[in-house]
DNA sequence: TGTACATCAGTGAACGCGCGTTCACTGATGTAC
DNA sequence: TGTACATCAGTGAACGCGCGTTCACTGATGTAC
């Protein structure tokens, strides 16, 4: 049954919003079209008229979790404590589904399509841009030097906090790389 | 057609070690039984004469490889410098199959069942120690910060590097973080 | 504004394929005498 | 040491299943008059 041209555009969102929840939580090949579409609240069939095959999927969902990601940053304010505080604690490293797509896909995103890849590193170039945005300037050379360490280090640990298998040793990854960052930042 | 039993043995550890190179290459989930046993030179149906299924071969594996990985550092001298030039190297970036189990599955294992997962967690335990033992100790509290921090840092970097589809990006990931690193550690 | 019809977004059955796993079989190994 | 036979590591066809993708169909939407 044919829908409304706003409604068809309100399920593409439907769609791409339930991927990119779905394909953080579990990663891309571990979800399939008719799980998305069903989250989606839509049959399986009706998803080649969106989109022209899984992969093309991917790399949309990719740019469209990264454009919504930037957009509710809102002013990005607060400084480089405040940012590592939320990226660094137990409630972001246990909701992978709303959180961070870099921590989230990094790892998944090498077995992906061109277009995919494509996408995903425009996304990186984005989050470093605010990393450093969050890093009080001197030297140009240094700043940028602190805003990629500092990104590493925090997206690491994010992914190891999460692939561990103790809670303690999970917290630990996620303080002690705080605290070293903090270290490093204030002198 | 039977075979002798050390000659099963060693079946048994070609089996691992083609595992273990290629979960670290594709991913456990991308990797099938059957090419696993073709690449240890066997064929498919004998799998089960060896592992109990293929979650078993994922945690077997995971053992396996942090136990060659570990055996094949050697003395484990030439300090944090030298560390951080072969982890952050594009040498080892591009070698993922032979390269850190950590960085190359890291991801992967939040998808794999129990016993895989704390295999990993054990393996990460004594890499954080190896990145301890390679830096100068003095108070042991910043001793561990620094280890932990250090050791997010380059798995992070890696990881990164390796999702990044532009080569100029990558390899300055791979610098900075170094740099970043060196930097610090020398204050 | 109302009517008649062409359009097309969404449905659900069906496809070919590769996966993990099973199993009857083969033939070299290991053992009992 | 030699022979006869039981054992069992490895083989390859087959299974049930879920995947991405296709397609004939449905019926509400959009348009021409």
């Amino acid at each position: 049954m044919r829908v409304s041209r706003e409604q068809m555009q309100a399920n593409r969102l439907r769609i791409l919003d339930a991927a990119s929840r779905l394909f953080r939580e579990k990663g891309f090949d571990a979800v399939s079209v008719a799980e998305v579409m069903k989250a989606a609240g839509l049959t399986h069939g009706g998803f080649y008229g969106h989109f022209d095959s899984k992969d093309d999927l991917v790399a949309q969902a990719i740019a469209h979790i990264f454009t919504v990601q930037e957009a509710g940053q809102g002013g990005g304010g607060g400084g480089l404590a405040a940012y590592l505080d939320a990226y660094l604690s137990p409630w972001h490293r246990d909701r992978i589904g709303e959180g961070c797509p870099t921590a989230a896909l990094v790892a998944d995103i090498r077995r992906q399509a061109a277009a995919a890849r494509t996408a995903m590193t425009d996304g990186f170039r984005s989050q470093i841009d605010r990393v450093a945005a969050a890093i009080p300037a001197d030297d140009p050379a240094r700043a940028r030097r602190q805003a990629v360490g500092t990104w590493a280090a925090i997206v690491g640990a994010v992914v190891l906090a999460r692939a561990i298998d103790d809670p303690v040793l999970s917290e630990e990854i996620l303080d002690q790389t705080r605290a070293w960052i903090e270290e490093k930042a204030s002198v």
